[in-house]
DNA sequence: CTGAAAGCGCTAACAT
DNA sequence: ATGTTAGCGCTTTCAG
């Protein structure tokens, strides 16, 4: 039976309470809440005291027990727009169940790509006493470092600085690439376009690479005819379409769900149907796009959870990182019935 | 020239060691960082303290200064499944920018809805000495209260649980079935069916009262024929597609945008085309699909972002919450082209 | 104007 | 087996 002690903002029950009421001192106290591994304490003693833990509704105050200890259970995580996109959000959601498995707790910032933002979102990192930060950004591309970012142990998530020395976690674009066009390989197409994005990025040559070498693998030539560049959207992917019929491919690869929810578009416009006519494969797996187009969109996974994760690991020392090199993150397919 | 003082893991520079190298005591050197109000300190004590603090990289230690004031600069917001819901996000998002705005950071937890883990959450918080927590759902509804909650200060945020005393912030369902409605409304339409949700929620009850409220303003009857319950998604909508257009009706008001994307394809199989022959509105506005639908999805917006920061300044005090009765968070309209 | 000193809640030797 | 004591880094009276 809990009195609460502790109740609302009446001044917290400390340890000194504890003491007192089980006629302990507070070391003792300290040691059976901490059940201490060379913790000599009388049985009756800690029933005392647990039984007033229990009573009071003591809670110990992390942040004196940080101090006092002098290191923190604190991991930042700044994030250009992560929680304002959709999916990348997943990385917070990987971070932060690694972080808590390893006892720390996250400290999330938001900067929406402002600098100044970022530069007071660090500092108050710092002032916390983060074991170290995780610098994310919404999309695999390099970025340029934070200067203060250096004045404590950092992971890159999802972007990386060539040159910076620091260690980084990114998904491996070629791999996708290549899963997404053996997929369409295995169902037996031949003659597979590539809807790749205008934008230079990672994922614009990580995912053509991958492109290339599945076909190659398959003893496949390589035809340019059969990769058009598009812009990396609904409208890229609607535009592209007569592109793809007009090859007289049977399958085709976009470069990401939004175009090929384009290509849903320009598809359906034109009476083919999918996947009978033209089957055709995406990546990033969009949930509201991939999950509920008709038919649903077979796709590529971009391994946001896996990569919050990941980076806390890296930080904490668990994984070791990969020297210079950033640690390549697999994107497993999604297959669902567009293929 | 910052002699970086605090670089990496070495012990960090501590007050004592800005003192020291200006020739002070701790209390002038704290009375100069924190600017003091009634600070009598000399000019150029003053200035030797801000020029050590320079030299040595000092960065004040956030949770010495709480433990030592008392109060901390934490809230928390325990989220079921948020982080992981595309635009519930940005509840995190409003409630990050407010709370920084104030001087506080923002501890986030995801639960994944999981009880055991809500309460390690809490538990956490509350050992973090948090100002309060925001409680907060990843869809509106009702929900009921953990226990431990009642320890601090609680908002809840998209959620509600009447009886609980706790005060509580949620999009005005109503105002903004009013406001779809009558979106058609202006654009000429007289017989508008609404494709509501078979799922029992204040989203089904609100909307559907908004909508009869419109039309009842606009002297129209409500027709129950017009109104159709389904799934609350792509398939839903698609289903219905063929009550609205049995129906007789010129516009349709769908629970979701999801449902929109159904009636979309709907449509389209039947050659209609969207506005001309049949308008479109839906409701959440999920970026990823209305931006993205042709033609662009009208829809009414869930203010995430405003219902957050609503949250923060509750708690904080800065808007005093309403007696009782949950405030509401005005729905705004986002037109594009379907209507 | 500035400094000494007493805490904040907890941990960690060191005594007993 | 348990208590004492000295901090952790900072704020805050209270004296000089």
């Amino acid at each position: 039976m809990t009195t609460a002690g502790s109740s609302k903002h009446g001044a917290a029950v400390t340890m000194r309470d504890v003491a007192k009421l089980s006629g302990v001192s507070v070391s003792t106290v300290s040691h059976v809440v901490n059940d201490k591994p060379g913790a000599r304490i009388g049985k009756d003693a800690r029933r005392r005291v647990q039984e007033a833990v229990e009573q009071l509704g003591y809670r110990p105050n992390v942040l004196a027990k940080t101090l006092s200890r002098g290191t923190s259970a604190f991991i930042g995580l700044v994030a250009d727009e992560i929680a304002t996109t959709p999916f990348a959000g997943q990385i917070i959601h990987g971070a932060q169940d690694e972080a808590w498995k390893h006892g720390f707790v996250l400290l999330v910032a938001n900067t929406d790509g402002n600098a100044a933002v970022e530069d007071d979102a660090i500092a108050m990192m710092l002032e916390h006493q983060v074991r170290g930060i995780l610098y994310s950004s919404w999309y695999h591309r390099e970025i340029s470092v934070p200067e203060a970012l250096h004045q404590t142990d950092t992971i890159l998530v999802d972007c990386f600085a060539d040159g910076s020395g620091l260690p980084a976690v990114v998904p491996d674009e070629e791999q996708g690439g290549r899963t997404a066009t053996e997929e369409l390989l295995a169902h037996g197409h031949r003659r597979i376009a590539f809807l790749n994005t205008t934008t230079p990025s990672p994922a614009q040559t990580g995912r053509l690479a991958g492109y290339r070498s599945a076909l190659e693998a398959a003893g496949i030539g390589f035809d340019p005819a059969l990769v058009l560049p598009v812009a990396p959207d609904q409208g890229g992917g609607y535009a592209g379409t007569s592109h793809v019929v007009d090859s007289g491919a049977s399958a085709v690869f976009c470069h990401n769900d939004r175009v090929a929810m384009g290509v849903y578009d320009g598809l359906r416009e034109r009476g083919l149907r999918i996947p009978d006519d033209v089957a055709v494969i995406g990546f990033d797996n969009q949930d509201v796009i991939a999950a509920h187009l008709r038919p649903t969109l077979s796709t590529v996974a971009l391994p946001h959870y896996e990569l919050g994760a990941a980076g806390v690991r890296m930080l904490l020392g668990v994984d070791p990182a990969p020297d210079d090199e950033p640690r390549l993150v697999a994107c497993p397919p999604v297959l669902r019935h567009s293929v």
